[in-house]
DNA sequence: GGACCGCCTTGATCCGCGTCAAAAGAATTG
DNA sequence: CAATTCTTTTGACGCGGATCAAGGCGGTCC
């Protein structure tokens, strides 16, 4: 199947054309920077896959077969100890890539919050058309560098920094991450759970209960919705995440 | 001054040579993926930079003008919160690349643990030369691919494992760190202080030093030395690193 | 609309690890 | 080698956040 896919014929091109070139996400993600004609290389390889919230998209310790780029929708990748605790290790969007941090098998599991689209590659294909395509490589070198960042940050975040400063920062944070949903930057969408905020932050769901409810208690947020908040006193939060509160 | 090295005088030439094709770092770094000829182009650029115990190589902050190969020594990188709190997000050894996860501005700090030899390079140089070289950018990607896989395994370390679960995984993975000072796996040569420790596990010296007596009397461990110590149940050790005991 | 069910909030209690304090080693210096 | 200083160990105590336990609030499905 693939094969043929990435026969040059004009019925093929023309077919695989119509995904990328009118992909919502491609501004976003790392197939920015290729140009149409490299384009048309990617689609040829790409498969486009839609799960429904909660579906799994990998699993750690399975081998790594595919690589994905996230079209629409939100992911979670978390990893988990034996006795069931679980680390959250990003929530991704529109645009971001999933599979970088891989080798053989994949060191992580990921699974749809809300309901997404995806595009799939085979790891072995993409690692072709990459090395073929050095812009793109440099994309996804550029990708990890940035994901890299971040990660110290969270490192800092889970090592040494308090509840309240945990859920500030976290609230700063998000609202920039889903390029498909622009929102003001005081409107903070939470698409999800308090539990999956728990696991990303290192922290029980009682606790992001309860100093959510302190936020709102002493002005700095506004709850309007379980899923849905606004930032009152923006400068107060980012004083809180940096522990000068 | 770099201009002149780079000058393809026969005098350049082997001066330079001489320095990466003696380097006994070059069979970790990324440097191992440039065959002879591309050598010569990394040392062009390259230059040399010791470091005593304690020294600082970059700070968070500044303008991120130079990258870094580690060559021999150990080194810490760590981020500061404005009250004072440090998260070590990791220690590095030769063959490691300092300077991955750098945009604009350095990221993270970063200071010799014991004296250290480093290659330096301006980071404007080093991209042009990553450019013409694919190999290069690859080994680069690979390692960022394996930096990501680590720092999602501090992330579940620090976000949901106890104090003596973070001891055991730190004493597990230590010994294969260095590659210049090979040592038989429950043989842990520890260069940074129980401070540092401290810091890269998101606990106290007090918590760190308390886990390890715990450790010696138990008899999972042996303190040689400060220093130094030897892991007597490697199996008990694991079990504990995975919330299994 | 009522009953169920999953998620969230709130309260009471507990405990692992941080904090504070002091003593015991190591390392450094003159 | 004595004196100083820094690091590590050990002990007593306290607190932030986990755990345990209800209760509230939407949703959804008959």
């Amino acid at each position: 199947m693939l094969e043929l896919r990435a026969l040059p014929t004009d019925c093929a091109q023309r077919r695989q054309e119509s995904v990328c070139v009118g992909c919502g996400a491609r501004a976003f993600s790392v197939c920015s920077s290729l140009d149409p004609a490299d384009l048309a290389g990617l689609d040829a390889i790409a498969e486009r896959v839609s799960l429904k919230a909660g579906e799994a998209l990998i699993r750690e310790g399975d081998p790594a077969v595919h690589l994905f780029n996230i079209t629409s929708g939100s992911v979670r990748i978390y990893k988990l100890l034996p006795d069931g605790r679980r680390q959250i290790t990003g929530f991704l969007f529109a645009g971001d890539f999933v599979g970088l941090a891989t080798g053989e098998d994949y060191a992580f599991s990921g699974e749809a919050i809300e309901d997404a689209t995806l595009c799939r590659f085979r790891k072995s294909e993409y690692r072709a058309l990459v090395r073929e395509r050095p812009r793109l490589e440099e994309a996804l070198l550029d990708r990890a560098t940035h994901e890299l960042a971040a990660a110290q940050n969270q490192m800092l975040l889970l090592g040494r920094k308090t509840a309240q400063e945990r859920i500030a920062s976290f609230l700063l944070e998000l609202p920039s991450r889903d390029p498909l949903r622009p929102q003001a930057e005081d409107q903070v969408r939470l698409p999800m759970t308090r539990s999956e905020i728990a696991d990303y932050l290192g922290l029980t769901i009682e606790t992001v209960s309860r100093v959510l409810t302190k936020f709102k208690t002493t002005g700095v947020i506004r709850l309007l919705s379980l899923s849905e908040l606004r930032i009152e006193e923006p400068e107060r939060l980012r004083d809180i995440a940096e522990g000068e509160a």
